[in-house]
DNA sequence: ATGTCGAAGCTTCTTCGA
């Protein structure tokens, strides 16, 4: 089975460039982030046509996740858990079958930080803090898991083709990286990193100033399996050319294939 | 040299967030 996760930047602005790759790829399950529309709005008719279940938490405006999946979506939980006062939608989760078992899967938007020095990076390690308390709740389960989404984080040097150009970054503070390295350490394989060690792996290129063309990219969309959904690891893959389409979001997809 | 983009609103430009 083919897990992709995929920031489209909108997904109104994005959705005949999602229903293409959707045709083409044909992925079992999409995790969606930065939807930028509230559920109502989300165009769920569209995505159905192509054979997949839908499950949103969205918000006017901004932020935003979804997971679609051929098979239907069971016990869904809208919003990560840990602060009542949070109205960010950035976390989804759901169970789908894999093979003769189920699989939980979280689509996750994980909160910018920038400017560093303010709320919003005060914002980001809390959030990363409650995000790794869910995921040792999630773990207690022991069925497989996978944690799917842009976390803006550039977890190494080697993650960004100008690493100094980030050093006043939230997406690279040593705190954000600390967190992510205590998130992994819970027992999670970085999936794009066992398929593909080295340089040059990006998943964003920013649309100012030609990065694209230049390759001034980042890694920060990422999958993280537990060691139950680890044993599965088939290949990996990012798929760059949606970057050089008419209109592309700034992120690609990046997928996983599990056997199953 | 924020060389850009998407959403929203007292909308045809401005502001916000990224």
């Amino acid at each position: 089975m083919i897990l992709t996760t995929w920031n489209i930047n909108g997904v109104k602005a994005r959705l005949e460039s999602a229903l293409t790759y959707l045709r083409q790829h044909s992925p079992d399950v999409v995790c969606l982030q930065e939807i930028k529309s509230v559920d109502d709005a989300f165009p769920t008719p569209d995505f159905q046509d192509l054979g997949y279940n839908v499950a949103t938490n969205g918000q006017k405006g901004f932020n935003g996740v979804a997971i679609l999946s051929k098979s239907p979506l069971e016990d869904v939980v809208r919003g990560l858990p840990g602060d009542d006062s949070d109205q960010h939608a950035r976390w989804i989760e759901a169970s789908v079958p894999l093979g003769n078992r189920m699989m939980r899967v979280v689509s996750l938007y994980l909160p910018n930080g920038n400017p560093i020095g303010t709320e919003k990076f005060a914002y980001k390690l809390a959030w990363m803090t409650r995000m790794r308390r869910r995921a040792e709740q999630l773990l207690e389960d022991e069925m497989p898991l996978v944690l799917a989404g842009d976390f803006n984080v550039i977890p190494e040097s080697v993650d960004a083709k100008r690493p100094a150009a980030w050093v006043n970054d939230a997406l690279f503070q040593s705190e954000s990286r600390a967190a992510w390295r205590t998130l992994v350490n819970e027992g999670f394989t970085d999936a794009t990193r066992a398929c593909h060690p080295g340089p040059g792996v990006y998943t964003f290129w920013d649309y100012q100033a030609g990065a694209f063309q230049k390759d001034d990219g980042i890694r920060i969309d990422h999958i993280l399996l537990s060691s139950q959904a680890a044993d599965l690891l088939v290949s990996s893959g990012i798929d760059r050319a949606t970057r050089a389409q008419e209109k592309p979001s700034d992120h690609v997809p990046v997928w996983i294939k599990l056997a199953a």
